[in-house]
DNA sequence: GCAATATTTAACGCCGTCGTTAACCATTCG
DNA sequence: CGAATGGTTAACGACGGCGTTAAATATTGC
């Protein structure tokens, strides 16, 4: 049950476009803070709750590297992304089911138009 | 486009604990909507709109069988699914890469506190 | 026809989100 | 030290989501 508040903050985060593009940037390679922002457009503040957002949530972290200690670098990070599959596995175990009956049906009443 | 922008709505209908709630019952079996009110003891015309919002995004859909022509029955629909289960795949394509690397990292500083 | 049933739409209030600008650390470097 | 740079937090306004109750729309059945 702690999972399912979890996909709720989860499906919030990717229901933002912006951040659906930031996750889509950090795809290619880890990127700053301010960096983000400007592929945006947007005002550093704006982007940088975008990224607690993410954050938060844990598709996202932060480490600071680089010889400059001002600079925040941000990267994917795979075990949301793994419970969203997870979650949408369980779900879609049901066509499985639904879908071979639709098959067993189609099969028998194949060529009539109707049964 | 189109695509990102329904991404956009099938997130945001599957933030709410509500109708991810409801999307779990509709795998069971088809439900009218009255019942899916009483289940999250709700009044019908919140049920309701949480139904719109599932209907827009098409994740479910609704028809008017049996002999009532009052009652509908909302079913789960397979499509937006699909579309989320792509969204999916194409950002988990990465870890692929990711962890390769990853994995290349560690074998060359296997051992090493600090490299 | 009229009361009861199933569902949706309308109108209202509350609270959280998203963006902006201004202010606030921290760090770099001249 | 002192200005400049990178980023986050604070405060504010606009907008929208979610629930409620009241009213509207079908449809059933006596």
């Amino acid at each position: 049950m702690g999972a399912a508040r979890r996909l709720d903050d989860t499906f919030a985060a990717l229901a933002d476009p912006t951040r659906r593009g930031v996750i889509d940037l950090l795809r290619e390679q880890p990127r700053r803070a301010g960096e983000l922002a400007a592929a945006f457009d947007m005002s550093p503040p704006a982007m940088s709750r975008h990224l607690r957002v993410l954050r938060k949530t844990g598709l996202v972290e932060e480490d600071a590297v680089e010889d400059d200690a001002r600079v925040k670098l941000y990267r994917l990070r795979p075990e949301r992304f793994s419970e969203l599959r997870a979650w949408l596995d369980e779900v879609e175990a049901f066509w499985g089911d639904q879908l071979q009956s639709f098959k067993e049906h189609a099969e028998r009443t194949r060529g009539k138009k109707r049964p």
